[in-house]
DNA sequence: CATCAAATTTTACAAATGTTAAAAAATGAA
DNA sequence: TTCATTTTTTAACATTTGTAAAATTTGATG
């Protein structure tokens, strides 16, 4: 549970951070049972908190910092997802189904981050409708996200694909080692230097 | 609303294909309060269904037949979705956030299907607790297969992909064109040509 | 500042995929 | 069946992207 002295934050100050995550201000009846549910934990760059191959049983908002999801293809690492202040973060299908998740993420920055369990979102779920239909319409833009990407990795370049990422999330950019960002747009190291070579 | 008569079916005739379709069976307490909701609905192969640009208030249950979902580009259309019996067909980003959408869902066999309006849906959810997890959990299974799809365009090849397809989905290669199964992988109509020549 | 290690870019060549056009095969209506 | 139309495959060539290795740049540290 929260220890609000520990961090010395007012409860007026935590509910302003956590309301500006993942559009928790859509349950504001419900929004103090929710703030008090929540545990806060930091950890430092290059902290794995996820591991593939383990069930999950949390699910995180990032309060500070930037996460990369990726799983392990032969002897390379494949990135698919980066999230960072105000995202929300955790294995789609360890967490929502209770299997051993693919993929593993790894902190690139000291991070800050709140943290709930499934069981006690599950709990929260059958019987809470206000939050039930949050947790809906949070799963519901999440696949919007999704499906956005995967769209736009069948019908664009590699080109285009890296000028939506700079016009989209420039803060990454700067933030995250070209590797991974080339790993992410799926390509190689080698075509995003060539596409950053064109562009200058 | 269903016309049972109509259709010669008696309930528990329509209780039981409903049930197949899209994990309903979870809802066993409320499911006759939703079946009377739904309005079966029927059209020709060709058939556009949902068009680009309009903002969808219905979500459709595919009793039988196939459908794609598409995008024009240019002077092509990519097409990114299949879905068949037991499939839910809706446009994610106009019916989650009432937006215009950005894709197109042709029937590509004469179908039938069950159809409900937003309006009603959230109605349901706003007041019943089940169907508003049911819902959730809906969601949650769409976004997973989503990702999954997402995340095998990163690191498989286009033999690979195509593998892929015709053990998970071999009875849509036999029923949809070819020019749409490699639009759908992502692929030129003639690289799937060479695939399936080099597999043979 | 000098040095080392890590990250990024560049080069050279290979492999995969795309484009266009044409040929072949399959489909479906009369 | 025949014929016309559509779909699929093949061919030839162009372009994109990948791999491996070398060169360069960047960043951290003494």
């Amino acid at each position: 549970m929260l220890n609000f002295s520990t961090y010395g934050q007012t409860y007026e100050q935590l509910e302003n951070t956590i309301k500006k995550i993942s559009q928790l201000s859509l349950i504001e009846d419900s929004l103090s049972d929710f703030i008090v549910l929540l545990e806060k934990v930091e950890y430092p760059k290059g902290h794995i908190l996820i591991k593939a191959g383990r069930v999950e049983r949390s699910v995180y908002f990032i309060e500070k910092g930037i996460a990369r999801a990726y799983l392990d293809k032969d002897d390379k690492e494949i990135t698919f997802w980066f999230g960072s202040e105000s995202d929300i973060l955790l294995s789609y299908n360890s967490f929502f189904v209770s299997q051993p998740g693919y993929e593993s993420i790894e902190l690139l920055e000291d991070s800050v981050l709140y943290k709930i369990s499934n069981d006690i979102l599950q709990n929260l779920y059958n019987n809470n409708l206000q939050l039930a239909n949050w947790g809906r319409k949070l799963v519901e833009s999440e696949l919007i996200k999704t499906e956005e990407r995967f769209i736009s990795r069948q019908f664009k370049t590699a080109a285009e694909r890296y000028k939506d990422f700079i016009n989209s999330q420039p803060a990454i950019l700067q933030r995250v080692q070209l590797r991974h960002i080339a790993s992410y747009l799926g390509i190689s190291q080698v075509t995003l230097s060539r596409i950053r070579a064109d562009i200058r």
